[in-house]
DNA sequence: TTTAGGG
DNA sequence: CCCTAAA
């Protein structure tokens, strides 16, 4: 708490002069501040986590992204280990999971077994629970209505084919697909009209003939066990259809897994076992920090989302949880895809497909959700692909996928914190030692990152070199990588933002934080931005000319700061979340986003000219003395020179050893304490005037001046 | 808008 | 530096 407390204030920049904050991001006034703030600290907190190594896995896991069914047993007992290994350690995790060219032609009855003895399997393997429920849960959580009946619809492309039409009503299935949970039926129902008329506009493929061609062994009496009772139960008509069509449906996102996306162990851990029906309870039982970020993304994003949503899904009011969650998937789209052109409804039925997990994980990772997504869904579905327009059709699309490279999966446990030399007198206080510890942290956080990839013992620098042309992608090398934070010092931020390393996120995909850091007047020497549209509106307006200021060590690391966040957040992105609340706050619709100025401390010369004029015109007339001694220095403003002369005062006071910043004379800082204490009589007399006929009150203000008088005798004389 | 103070 | 209540 502590600690974080204290970032804050670093971060703030206001209180750690020796950390120059290029900026501030633009947020809200009031409440949403200090939440922002707070988030940020963790992401940095996760970031200065010590001393880690990377794991290096090579998996062959179907990619599938979009195949969602493809897990096979292995899969999942090797993701149920990495998942308590998750569980032993809660540093920062990345992960990319290996996409393979293999396995990617599924049938669908293949799947639909699968899906199956997944289902059975967690439940009849306690070890396996963790982590089918981690597929099944992101299912329910984030798939909406529309993207279940759109999974349903491709599904149904290829069932056709392969067992032609079984008898489903359309009135049992959709509820379900719909619906959250039993007690809903009766609304779910009532919507089911617009539902599919919407579906059969736009994918083509009518409700109807999705249900119809149910594939038989959902019937299977076990996946029904493996369902709560309630669930069956609510469904009075064909429950045995809609059942099996539901757990059919729930086993799809369960593909997620493969996705890579990383979900935070604690997101989603408590459900357990999760069947598809009671979509809303699950969802979010225990919200953690990951959750609560989500919900602030949420809370902006989806006023943008929900009627879209909702004309697609239903006009439940209960929707709103749910359209919720559809958000929450399509945002994590919106942010990686927003590059793409691409339609309202397909992005958002895309969107759940592959990321169930509120986490934020999947960005950046190598198998982005671009590829995943947009790639393997058209692929399998080629009507989307169709209505898209962005995806060659299926025969193409599968070309690409095998001649994709395999990927490489990472986890970063943490990162190491570069190596920091800390000077300090013996009679300095524990305290202060901490914060000069801070300091330097944060200043190497806050002033500009990159990552070092070492690998066997040797620093990686050409960052134009495949993973394969190094070696790193080669299993037993596993060892010989690690990451690294290095404090950036290049002014130029070579193939990150131009190409890119595969380690690191791919330049177009969107970072909350990668413009958070960017100053103002700064943002305009970002030329590289590769997303020009998402800066501040107003940001322009606070680029201020202070020539006339002398310039502040600040100024200096501004550039590197900027182009080096992107390296920064690329890490904490996975798993830390925090940031992910920034771009909502951003855009925030509603209100004028505000820019913290930037820090300027005050120079010797500026302090002395504020004594001066201090010293002729007193205290509590700072407009004047403003007009006076910086008159011509715009970015100072009346406020800052009180602000500055409080500061002073107290620094005066405080020994010097406790003083931070550029040092200020000692002479400037005796003047100060006396003009001070002079003033303050003068203030104190003024008062004793004003108020000599009330006898009360006369007593405590003669003490009280005595007592400022006393203190500096001589120089109030002099003075005078 | 300015001041004064807390954050 | 920010934010605000008061003046």
């Amino acid at each position: 708490m502590v600690l974080q407390k204290r970032l804050d204030y670093g971060f703030n920049g206001y209180k750690v002069p020796a950390t120059p904050r290029a900026t501030r991001s633009a947020r809200k006034r009031v409440p949403f501040r200090k939440r922002v703030e707070d988030n940020q600290i963790s992401a940095f907190d996760l970031l200065a986590t010590v001393a880690g190594k990377l794991l290096l896995d090579k998996e062959s896991t179907p990619v599938s992204s979009n195949t969602l069914i493809a897990v096979d047993r292995s899969t999942v007992e090797k993701n149920t280990v990495k998942e308590e290994r998750r569980d032993a350690d809660q540093s920062l995790k990345l992960e990319t999971c290996n996409q393979d060219g293999s396995d990617r032609e599924f049938v669908v009855s293949q799947l639909v077994s699968q899906a199956n003895e997944l289902n059975y399997s967690s439940r009849e393997s306690p070890s396996l629970k963790n982590d089918s429920h981690f597929g099944f849960t992101s299912v329910v959580t984030t798939s909406g209505c529309s993207e279940r009946s759109n999974v349903l619809k491709l599904m149904n492309n290829k069932i056709k084919n392969e067992t032609g039409s079984l008898p489903l009503k359309v009135e049992t299935g959709l509820p379900f697909m719909c619906g959250t949970s039993g007690g809903r039926m009766k609304l779910d129902s009532e919507n089911k009209g617009p539902t599919r008329e919407e579906l059969d506009r736009t994918d083509k493929v009518s409700v109807r003939e999705v249900a119809d061609t149910c594939p038989c062994p959902l019937e299977d009496p076990v996946v029904l066990d493996g369902k709560p009772p309630f669930l069956a139960s609510s469904d009075s008509s064909g429950k045995t259809h809609s059942c099996g069509f539901n757990n059919y449906l729930s086993s799809l996102p369960a593909k997620r897994d493969d996705v890579n996306v990383v979900s935070r162990d604690d997101d989603e851990k408590s459900s357990g076992y999760t069947y598809p029906g009671p979509i809303k309870k699950p969802f979010r039982p225990a919200p953690l920090i990951g959750d609560r970020r989500i919900k602030k993304t949420l809370a902006s994003k989806h006023t943008k989302l929900a009627p879209r949503l909702k004309e697609e899904t239903l006009s439940n009011s209960d929707e709103n949880l749910k359209s919720a969650y559809c958000d929450r998937s399509a945002y994590k789209r919106l942010r990686s895809e927003r590059n793409y052109p691409f339609k309202k409804r397909k992005f958002l039925h895309y969107s759940s497909v592959s990321n169930s997990d509120g986490g934020i994980s999947s960005e950046g990772i190598s198998s982005s959700p671009e590829q995943s997504i947009n790639g393997n869904a058209s692929g399998v579905y080629p009507k989307m692909s169709g209505v898209t327009g962005e995806s060659p059709p299926l025969a193409d699309q599968r070309k690409s996928f095998h001649s994709r490279d395999s990927h490489v999966k990472f986890r970063i446990k943490s990162f190491r914190v570069p190596e920091l030399f800390i000077e300090i007198p013996e009679s300095a206080t524990v305290g202060s030692l901490k914060r000069t510890v801070m300091e330097a942290v944060t200043a190497v956080l806050g002033g500009g990152l990159r990552i070092g990839v070492l690998f066997q013992g040797k620093k990686v620098r050409d960052d134009n070199k495949t993973l394969l042309q190094t070696g790193i992608s080669r299993d037993n090398q596993m060892d010989a990588l690690g990451f690294s934070l290095e404090p950036n010092t290049s002014q130029t931020c070579p193939s990150l933002c131009t190409g890119g390393s595969p380690m690191m996120l791919p330049c177009d995909t969107p970072l909350p934080l990668a413009r958070y850091p960017a100053t103002p007047g700064l943002v305009n020497r970002v030329t590289h931005d590769p997303l020009p549209e998402h800066h501040m509106p107003h940001l322009g307006n606070f680029v201020e000319s202070d020539h006339d200021s002398a310039p502040s060590p600040t100024d200096m690391s501004f550039d590197k700061r900027t182009t080096d966040s992107k390296a920064l957040v690329t890490v904490p992105a996975m798993s830390v979340g925090a940031l992910d609340v920034v771009p909502a706050h951003r855009k925030s619709k509603t209100s004028e986003v505000v820019q913290r100025r930037i820090r300027r401390p005050f120079s010797v010369a500026e302090v002395e000219a504020l004594v001066q004029a201090v010293e002729k015109l007193g205290t509590g007339r700072w407009r004047d003395v403003k007009l006076r001694a910086f008159d011509n220095a715009k970015h100072r403003t009346y406020v800052d020179l009180k602000d500055k002369w409080k500061t002073l005062v107290h620094t005066a006071r405080i020994s010097p050893q406790q003083r931070r910043g550029e040092p200020v004379p000692q002479e400037l800082l005796d003047r100060v304490l006396t003009v001070h204490a002079y003033w303050s009589q003068q203030q104190a007399k003024q008062q004793m005037k004003q108020q000599q006929h009330q006898p009360e009150s006369c007593l405590l203000l003669y003490n009280s001046t005595m007592r400022a008088s006393s203190r500096c005798d001589g120089d109030e004389k002099n003075l005078c």
